[in-house]
DNA sequence: CGAGTTTTTGAGCGATCGCTCCGCTATTGT
DNA sequence: ACAATAGCGGAGCGATCGCTCAAAAACTCG
């Protein structure tokens, strides 16, 4: 072959999506990923044809595969049931609340900058909002099977309530409103299940 | 005196606030606000000292005094009850399964893109919620005593929870995810209140 | 009609944008 | 050792960014 790379790719990438994390998608610019990276123009663009916005969607993919699994946690069980639903939510108000947690979910994110325009990362989103809502509606359905919760509960539509819910504790998050008021919107969320 | 302006500053602002809604605060350049408004630079910035930054902030006023109004409708009257607070949220889902009515709501796109970094951005939306808070507050305090909702419930913490959910209305809703979504969230909000 | 004041106009400032290209370097296969 | 190959380094491309400024123009005064 010829001379090998110096850097690792999925270390740019992992790189990158901090950036974009932080910044968002428009105010990150290839210089801060040069900066971010350690990698210079030349050799990024090299790395990854398509330049910054498929640097982006990589990144929005390597985001979806290893940033949501852990803050799904134990949700993203099939036995998962209230519990694990609620500590769910519980842990985005944590995050919520502390300082390098208020840059909220770059899905979200994305979704409110480029989802309208741009049709590739608007399928991901829909793409992360119906993980959400599958996770949800199996652990609702696991909680009414196991009596955890009341028979009157629509598993789906509940489901779909609390991915929305979700979608909210990110825009009221960004206003940085107290851990009062994100508990008690996930309360109230949770207030009519019993 | 001297020369006279040639053009209105209330239009010049709404033509703006169209401008950032549709597009955003970075995605709008100097150059679409003058080609929106027929306005040249000098004139602009003579016009709004403070450069685009202002004139957003401006826009941003301008919504919250005009549209938002408009949004709220009979919501925002002392005697609204149950059917004013629907009547909101139907409007939201009505509004945002429309082509047009996807750039969602001017104040939670900002929200998203710079209360963070601006916190006179942030102050505006925090003022937003707020008032949308108060009102469904009031709506429902009217409510209860009028025996249209249940005496289980509390107005503080419900009206906190609609709030969210009307931001997680205005995400959901960039996804373009059809009308039943929206309505399902919605309602699913409202199915406690008997 | 000037004198004085403010607006309009349009060129264009320096900075930054995403990105490209080329000479150099490090490696592999023969 | 030497050609072939591919990544590195970094100067710099054309375009666009937000914004400024001097000169021409349009008004109100005396």
């Amino acid at each position: 072959m010829a001379r090998p790379r110096e850097f690792d790719p999925e270390e740019v990438l992992d790189r990158s999506m901090r950036e974009f994390w932080e910044r968002g998608y428009r105010e990150t610019s290839v210089d801060d990923l040069v900066a971010a990276t350690g990698v210079r123009p030349g050799s990024l663009y090299n790395a990854f044809p398509g330049g910054k916005r498929r640097l982006f969607l990589e990144a929005l993919a390597r985001y979806s595969a290893l940033v949501v699994p852990e803050k799904l946690g134990a949700l993203e069980h099939g036995r998962a049931g209230l519990a694990e639903l609620r500590a769910y939510f519980d842990g985005l108000v944590r995050d919520l609340t502390t300082p390098e947690g208020r840059m909220g979910c770059l899905m979200v994110n994305s979704t409110m900058e480029l989802a309208a325009e741009d049709s590739e990362v608007g399928a991901l989103a829909r793409d992360h909002m119906s993980r959400l809502e599958r996770n949800a509606e199996r652990a609702l359905r696991n909680a009414k099977r196991r009596g955890e919760i009341s028979k009157r509960i629509d598993p789906r539509a509940k489901a779909t309530q609390l991915m929305a819910t979700g979608m909210g504790l990110m825009v009221v998050g960004k206003t940085d409103p107290g851990r009062k008021v994100l508990e008690t919107i996930v309360a109230s969320a949770f207030a009519d299940l019993g």
